[in-house]
DNA sequence: ATGTCTTTGTGAACGCGTGCACAAAGATGG
DNA sequence: CCATCTTTGTGCACGCGTTCACAAAGACAT
């Protein structure tokens, strides 16, 4: 998951479990769909194959909610569909800025999954006065200058940072002073913030340096069982070292 | 975090928990930044600090590597370097191809962060014939027909798919056919691969929704209790209602 | 050599999350 | 009204991950 919570150690908010949070999304993409194809019930097995989970697990999902299925027939997907998205705060409005206006906030202001769901890009903020005033995705640069006044005249609480490694918590401050209580951060870095902000961070080089690990272990199992050589034999240069080997200490900078 | 897991259920690999290797990549960025600051020891207290973790996890974590410390000293900054390098499988080259050019996939290709740790973008290829042959990034993009040929001839194990959702699963599949087998999603849709292949996703609506939830929960116990009103004060136009209110049914598509 | 001081490595307890398996609930048909 | 069948909601057990707290290990000074 290329995503981790930073404080807010474990505590249920209102009884719902964290780990049952982080799904609620998932299954309400999957009524949407189900919604839009006008299908008028759905069974806890049908919904959890669609979210990619257990049916077990997203029952008792449910339960945390309320009983909201009726025994020998299953979910009302419409009903499910609004107490999800009550739940989760999507029945208001959201306004959020993008801060560090690059390629990935650029590409993020393009992105569709902002407005669909009660999320409405504010404000793009950017530290270079050359990008101040121009467009992208429609909306005019604004320089950081404005940070402060932009937060508040629009009630802002959720900020995204996707400047530089070296401007986030110096962005971050800034955004918490102004008054934004929950942080997306793109950078590369680790954000500290008082007590009370959350932040959840998605970092690509992670998520990379995950995956090569659990690629490592199955192309060592592969050497060291017998069996499917077809993918190491199509790999051509990967230095068919042993897992555990010790090899000439060349460390990527 | 905007990262999930799917399938390998919590298989320790050779002993590691899973836990552990998601955190690996931070100690490593923090460490990094140590070495070039020329620091030749760091205790676990310190480096956790750096990464924003407990210093008794830290540790812990470490125990699974093997005892890289010295009591009453700490760990030797570029030893360490060096093993976790190693354990992530960094010290070797992964090819990496970014499926879907559009504005998330163009960021990507143009992300430093991807070079930088021995991952080198093999190739870009998108199904639009008019971006064919365009540089982005520098590297020209080629046509989705290429893709079984890309994918052996470079002997890529990681693929990145940065399409529209309507076309994440039949890309996958193609992935998956042609050897690949570990697949970092940015597609907003559950993806389903057979046994043996790594998927982590990364959901910037997701993320933002598990923002909203605990950003509602916070302005309904403001509301509650009676404190702390300069937050929801500024705040302009938030629908003020309870946590629990019902409100009418105005549902976001 | 001996004592003191720092810091690691880990045993143990605890809590959260997951999944099984089943009883309760309701729909449906006769 | 009763029997049957489907599907929910949940009690329970298990395992992973986190944290505390401390003994063991080594550095360093005397």
């Amino acid at each position: 998951m290329a995503t981790g919570r930073t404080h807010r150690p474990a505590t249920r908010s209102r009884g719902i479990p964290e780990a049952t949070v982080a799904r609620l999304p998932l299954y309400l993409r999957a009524l949407t769909a189900l919604s839009e194809r006008s299908v008028p019930t759905v069974s806890s097995e049908e919904l959890a194959a669609a979210a990619g989970v257990n049916s077990a697990k997203l029952r008792k999902d449910f339960s945390y909610l309320g009983s909201y299925g009726t025994r020998g027939v299953g979910y009302d997907v419409e009903y499910l569909v609004y107490q999800i998205s009550r739940e989760l705060g999507l029945t208001q409005d959201w306004p959020v800025v993008i801060v560090g206006i690059g390629n990935l906030g650029a590409a993020l202001a393009n992105y569709g999954g902002f407005a669909s769901r009660g999320f409405r890009v504010a404000a793009l903020i950017d530290a270079d006065p050359a990008m101040a005033g121009k467009p992208v995705a429609g909306i005019p640069v604004q320089h950081t200058d404005e940070l402060e006044k932009i937060i508040q005249d629009n009630g802002v609480s959720i900020g995204v940072i996707a400047t530089p490694a070296g401007a986030a918590q110096q962005v971050c401050d800034r955004l918490v002073a102004a008054g934004v209580t929950s942080i997306l951060n793109f950078a590369p870095t680790v954000l500290s913030v008082p007590d009370g902000v959350d932040v959840r961070k998605v970092d690509l080089s992670i998520e990379l340096q995950i995956l090569a690990f659990h690629e490592q272990r199955k192309a060592g199992e592969e050497a060291g069982a017998g069996t499917a050589q077809q993918a190491a034999a199509a790999r051509s240069d990967a230095a068919d070292q042993g897992p555990d080997g010790d090899v000439p200490a060349v460390m990527p900078a």
